[in-house]
DNA sequence: CACGATACGGAACAACGTTCCAGTTAGCAA
DNA sequence: TTGCTAACTGGAACGTTGTTCCGTATCGTG
């Protein structure tokens, strides 16, 4: 969930718990600030949230990429996680739909990543993997659940799912609910050929 | 080819002498220095380059997108210019080849726009259509000319191949041969089919 | 409890984008 | 040519940002 320092490998010592704790408040804080200003939000305002030091800030993440990758990965985890207690709590549609929904929140805070991405800075390379790899699965199960129950069609490809919603939530970014429709709308489609011989994804 | 100042109308107003003076300066010197610095280059340097105050710089392009979209105008025009040029003075074949030299060219002076472009920033989104609209003519004439030449087949798709080697070349930065011989091989790929029945772009 | 290692805060510095205006210059009319 | 006005220019100056540095405070341990 949380690796202390920056990149490599995970956490090299166990961080004493003054540490721990700026390192938490930076997280919690940068994800707030990043989803209300995007990731070239400055570093005084993170810094301010977290009531820390500009100093504590770059001991623990030298590099604004080290932040930003440790968020989203963060953000993933939390996002992946919910997966199985909804579908531990709901009956299989439902909680696919509540997940595609929390999916979709995800993606809303995701403003001006995309570019960064792009940016060719090799501290992003891993990104793209690790989020195919912790959200694919999730879906594959919400999806092999629903049509199981003979709620959905059995064809859905998850990894397509992911990035449909992903571009639906994108160009928005205003709370407004078109990407709940626009979900509602997807799931209404899967459902369609629930017990028949169902199409395509 | 040169719009005086910012985004909205081509130019309002001829422009005094040295108004225009200072504007051209700052397109050849932003050219240059997003080439090697890309376009998240300091201002200063800009205008140091120009030899222009940055007073002279915020006159003329108010927000630094319109110093970018300028630049990228100007270059395409100047690109797309040569084909003709080129056409005029070369065999078909040739002249194509050529042409994709100086094409790639232009691409490799691309770095960082495409971030840039994907940054949501209204300001970039003419610059695609503007990309497409002077450059596919362009080369349509090229493949057709060396077409009917019998040098090349005849059913090569220009958009195919302006983004082909726009990918190609856009890796590199150094300058090594390697875009050149990409051409070369892209361009036997078309002498392939001459005479006969071709298969596909 | 005392001590060493670790971490913290925030002042300080450098670099940057942007604004502002006193001085300069181009264009035009007499 | 000369004089006038509007347009244009240069660069100092200001506010903001990223980043470093180090005296001080805190944690974990024997």
């Amino acid at each position: 969930m949380d690796d202390g320092p920056s990149s490599p490998g995970r956490h090299r010592q166990p961080l004493r718990a003054d540490a721990q704790r700026s390192v938490d408040a930076l997280l919690a804080a940068a994800a707030q600030v990043f989803a209300e200003s995007g990731v070239d939000a400055p570093v005084r305002q993170i810094t301010a949230r977290a009531d820390v030091g500009a100093g504590t800030l770059y001991r623990h993440f030298p590099q604004r990429s080290d932040l930003i990758a440790a968020v989203f990965r963060r953000e993933v985890d939390a996002c992946a996680a919910v997966g199985p207690t909804l579908a531990a709590q709901y009956e299989p549609l439902e909680a696919l739909t509540r997940w595609l929904e929390r999916f979709a929140g995800f993606v809303a805070t995701k403003r001006g990543l995309s570019a960064a991405l792009h940016s060719g800075d090799p501290a992003y390379d891993s990104l793209p993997g690790y989020f195919q790899q912790h959200f694919e699965p999730v879906l594959a199960d919400l999806l092999d659940s629903a049509a199981r129950a003979g709620a959905i069609r059995s064809d859905a490809d998850p990894w397509d799912l992911l990035r449909a919603i992903g571009n639906l939530a994108v160009p928005l970014e205003d709370g407004d609910d078109h990407t709940q429709r626009m979900i509602s709308l997807l799931v209404d489609g899967l459902r369609y050929g629930a017990g028949s011989a169902p199409r395509q994804a």
